[in-house]
DNA sequence: CGTATCCTACCGACCGGTCGGTAGGTCGGC
DNA sequence: GCCGACCTACCGACCGGTCGGTAGGATACG
């Protein structure tokens, strides 16, 4: 099965590649066929490893998914949220994550992403804890841009809360539907979500 | 387990009942621990009946799944669709469309729906095609209102394909964040989507 | 009316298979 | 010679699903 020709045994420098290996190929396998569908048994052999080979590395399935989601929520703050959150300006920074967010998911569609969308009910307790209050931050921050949005005078009176759950709701439903190569390009799907977030599909009262 | 007092025995009569009781229950564990994490055994004991007891009913835990978002189907189409698609005025039925379908997965939530947008990765074959061509239905709907919209010159240049996924990820992203009885009710968080998506956060160039 | 017959709804016991996880050994590089 | 990486072999639990059997209401007949 995992025999045939012997491969060349790894040496101690590749720990760490190793262990970004499994956690990419696990990101992958969960992402195709759902945490609970995939067994250890596919993600070993993804790897040309047996499953006690993969114990090695990890502790526990669960443990694995965990230090999945950490890593693209790691992805994300390095990413978009600390190449925006200097920004000033509100409604620059409003477009700027926005943009951020789009291409990231679109672009470089990290698998670690999409499974923190599909599986989050899969962690328990401590695990699950931990990543939802990164997801809480990120909420907090584009709350309060809203809100500074509203105080300089620019945005009309929308709710924080409504608009930052709207946008993520627009953003997070993308890989349901969006496939990379089609009629947008990642920027023209980026564009066009932030202009309807920000102008909506209306026209305003002195064009119409 | 399932013994003690023994209940009176149904009739003949009362099998719709049974049908759409076992489809109930299997919604609301399906959608509680997910497809997956949810056992034959867990539906059944809920149901205060045997494995085998519910296999009398069903033919595979597969196609209670598919059953359970025909079901799911069913209900947004008749509480939904067949009441605005009748609507002549582009406008008013997108508003009308938007307005009874945050209604529906915030007031009357039905778990069926959950199950849908969770766990359609869990049909294969026949039964996800059959799914996904009636939602296809619907987001063709969309698209054609927004087309219309534009056509009427009351919306600004905006790409169907991109304004239907955007609203449908603010709807189906609900169920994520929206518990009921908190700050907003439900009509409050259907006109302020509403609101967000015709109009956008900003103000029009005439007040800003 | 009585009763033989049929059928639906259901149960207890069980099956083959798969799962997450582990104990203990082998092998190669330092 | 030691240690980390990995494998073979295996475990107990549980899974979806099935089977033979049965209680008892519905029905047909006398």
């Amino acid at each position: 099965m995992t025999g045939g020709a012997r491969v060349r045994r790894r040496t101690r420098k590749e720990r760490p590649a190793r262990q970004a290996q499994i956690l990419e190929t696990a990101a992958r396998i969960f992402c195709e066929k759902g945490f609970d569908r995939a067994s250890m048994g596919d993600v070993s052999t993804a790897l040309g490893l047996t499953k006690a080979g993969v114990y090695h590395h990890i502790r526990s399935k669960e443990e694995l998914l965990y230090a999945i989601m950490a890593y693209g929520m790691d992805l994300f703050e390095e990413k978009v949220l600390t190449q925006v959150s200097g920004i000033e300006d509100p409604l620059e920074r409003l477009r700027a994550t926005l943009r951020g967010h789009v291409l990231l998911v679109t672009r470089d569609r990290p698998k670690e992403i999409t499974v923190i969308l599909h599986e989050s009910n899969a962690l328990k307790g401590r695990f699950r804890e931990r990543i939802n209050a990164r997801k809480r931050r990120y909420v907090r921050f584009l709350e309060k841009t809203f809100r500074e949005l509203a105080r300089g005078g620019l945005a009309r009176k929308v709710d924080p809360a409504v608009a930052s759950f709207a946008m993520l709701g627009m953003i997070n439903w993308i890989y349901q539907w969006y496939r990379p190569g089609g009629r947008l390009s990642e920027e023209q799907l980026a564009d066009a979500l932030a202009d309807l977030l920000l102008q909506g599909v209306l026209k305003g009262p002195a064009e119409a």
